[in-house]
DNA sequence: AAGTGGTCTAGACCACTTG
DNA sequence: AAGTGGTCTAGACCACTTT
């Protein structure tokens, strides 16, 4: 299993900075030569990271430590798509931005004990010109210290690129749980929707590395002309 | 691009019944020899089917094409689960099943011309001795031909097994989208709900190899205890 | 003991990108 | 032309299962 550890390698150079979002990494002879294995072992190991969009490779250019760009964020993150048409990035606006102890909810899907402080940041996503989702986004204080409304509104990229930019936490999978239910009165006026109509509730626990959850977030989303899309290949 | 062709014929041999379901396939040297390649290049065309699910390799034992039985249904195609809890194989109970000429959307969904003939067959699925799904399927009645309700109900085995027994035809992947619905009079009677409850309505396409659409799957979901799961790792 | 898949190696040659 | 990743080969050795 010597390409395990290989990866593992890997994934501490992009968790210690060493090896920054979007720069090449050594050539493969070269990996291959400071882990002291054979090329194809390397390969094994990049293989596997680079199926799971941490790393990025480009036959004739080289391999670069994948960036949570909006692209990114689109096709693996971003499920909700118009019922006809091509997919569209949302148009996100700060509904709220708060700190606070975690509510038991909260907690248990970030893996805290007790009551530590978690912020509390709400979306409203506009697709079309009009707005679709509600977000509410809840992370550990202790693991995004010094996070500032003003810092966060700043940010030149997606949610996650800048987790990933401003506090070396990368996002690379996310488990999700939807149901149907009747919009609460805070969503239903963020969505301009009546109180009696069916939307879609979305629970997700998103991970770094090493299955570490790092972000909870539930997502309302008016589906009167929206989906939510799911793709069935590769089950895990 | 060597490796395409050997799993091209291997998928072939499933296809045409040279390698039945659970059968085990020659050991990846004779591959090697048949196909005039290195065992490396038998590996890599293995190693993606066995990805997909397709085939099953067991060390020391030999490799295995995949059979559609309830734990890979389960695992790979069926994303309804207890709010908390352990997930549960659901109780399928036949309610409806006719035959008569494609709807716009299903000769769309299943790639049809014209007005075709497609069964139609209706089950609702208790999981915890409740009614919590009613599923309305619809298939061309080309590609499964002579199919009958008395055949389909003596299944001993999930419904895509069915059609991997019996038609040949290996369901591979699935594409999804899902939505928040109010009941619709229908499925409320199935299920015991008030009209005006939100439910889930999953559309799903499932596909053969080469993406071959073979099902068009309407489910509706009672989430009052259950979710709709999904993880997304590496997304395609 | 014999047979299977699992890992690792060392190297050749090809395809693509850049200067 | 030089440097990168992509494919393929041939073989050694290990881990597991069955007889």
């Amino acid at each position: 299993m010597l390409y395990r550890q290989v990866k593992r390698q890997l994934i501490n150079d992009i968790q210690s900075g060493l090896a920054a979002p979007g720069a090449a990494l050594p050539n493969e002879k070269d990996l291959a030569l400071r882990f002291n294995v054979s090329v194809g072992t390397v390969r094994r190991a990049v293989d596997e990271l680079v199926a799971e969009h941490v790393l990025l490779r480009q036959q004739g250019r080289g391999t670069f430590v994948g960036k949570l760009d909006r692209e990114r964020f689109m096709f693996q993150f971003f499920k909700i798509a118009p019922r006809t048409g091509p997919s569209e990035f949302p148009d996100v606006r700060l509904h709220k931005f708060s700190k606070s102890s975690a509510s038991r909810t909260e907690a248990q899907a970030l893996g805290l004990h007790g009551t530590q402080s978690v912020f509390r940041i709400e979306n409203v996503l506009y697709l079309k010109g009009r707005p679709v989702i509600h977000d509410q986004i809840a992370i550990a204080a202790a693991m995004f210290p010094g996070l500032t409304q003003a810092a966060f509104t700043a940010r030149t990229t997606t949610i996650y690129g800048h987790y990933q930019a401003a506090y070396g936490i990368t996002i690379v999978e996310a488990d999700e749980r939807v149901r149907a239910e009747l919009a609460k009165p805070e969503s239903a006026q963020l969505l301009n929707l009546d109180p009696a109509n069916p939307v879609l509730c979305i629970e997700r626990v998103a991970y770094t590395f090493d299955r570490k959850p790092a972000e909870f977030r539930t997502s309302i989303v008016d589906t009167r002309d929206f989906d939510y899309v799911s793709r069935m290949r590769e089950a895990a």
